[in-house]
DNA sequence: AGCAGAGTTGTTATATGATAACAGGTCATT
DNA sequence: AATGACCTGTTATCATATAACAACTCTGCT
């Protein structure tokens, strides 16, 4: 079961088993909740996903399983259980990357906003209501009606910038 | 010269060819300003971005040139002519669409915000002071310092829901 | 005019990201 | 155990983008 406490800041140190673990159990409530099926192959691609706070690539991911597994695994594998996991809100895509990262807060269908450092490429993702509520009046004074947002702020991340 | 009349709503329907001479003699000012080489290349290339307010393709660009020059061009061609028009910010690259779109206003740098029509493919540039506002405050609050932003907001523009 | 050097374009090959189409396997329900 | 829905494997192919090097062209200089 997910426990309550908030993650960690993914910037700083943590323990990030326990941001896999609740990344995992947070999916397998998703899905039991939906109905859908959480099968070994789209839980280890989860997993893989989870494996760092970094946006990681379709092809890095199968290369990775195909390693695992002896055989070559072939793209569609993985593009299918990455589009379940998107349709489930289980990871978000990043379009200015043509990446994949883990979605922290999958309980509830949003899009999230993104920090992406430069630097040490973690990815941030946010929701900030202040972004939304700027996109929707934008979009209201120009008769425009959203279905959905991709925000990808590239930059330095604190402790990248304290590095330099 | 650029007039100083506002360039028209793309939505509506409007005197395109007014947009296309606007696009190239504003492109003219910029290069010459910067004394870079706007050379029949890349003003070919501008002139088919521009050819509507929808997003274009590299390869829909290459399909054109190779069409009216009768041999076929490559890719590094049309990409190098991309990549200087972005450089100079006349034109914008769309991540959600690997696609690239005239900038309305190159004479001063900067990024757009995009509303983009999953029906007619438009996509209209804001400048909206208050995305940008809302994705500096959400920034400063992590400690992040952006250097860019992407925003691309999809959904159904004033025209198509009137027809829908 | 002729030359030198920077910048631009041509060309070939290849990397990287994503999907179509169909065959075969697995699982829950009956 | 049979059915049917869903999931995965496999092959082929499409779409997007870049590396590396050769050839050309323009500009400034002598």
């Amino acid at each position: 079961m997910s426990d309550s406490t908030t993650l960690p800041d993914p910037q700083q140190p943590h323990n990030h088993a326990h941001c896999v673990s609740h990344a995992l159990s947070a999916a397998e409530q998703v899905c039991a909740r939906d109905g859908v099926r959480f099968t070994a192959l789209r839980k280890r691609v989860l997993e893989l996903v989870w494996q760092s706070h970094k946006p990681l690539g379709a092809y890095d991911i199968l290369e990775t399983l195909s390693r695992d597994d002896g055989r070559r695994a072939a793209p569609p594998t993985v593009y299918r259980a990455l589009d379940f996991l998107q349709e489930q809100g289980l990871v978000h895509r990043i379009a200015s990357l043509n990446a994949f990262i883990g979605c922290p807060s999958p309980e509830h269908r949003h899009q999230g906003h993104f920090l992406i450092c430069l630097n040490c490429h973690i990815a941030i993702e946010l929701e900030e209501a202040g972004i939304s509520d700027a996109i929707a009046a934008a979009a209201t004074t120009h008769g425009f009606s959203v279905s959905s947002e991709t925000v990808e702020i590239s930059g330095l991340c604190a402790q990248c910038q304290a590095a330099a």
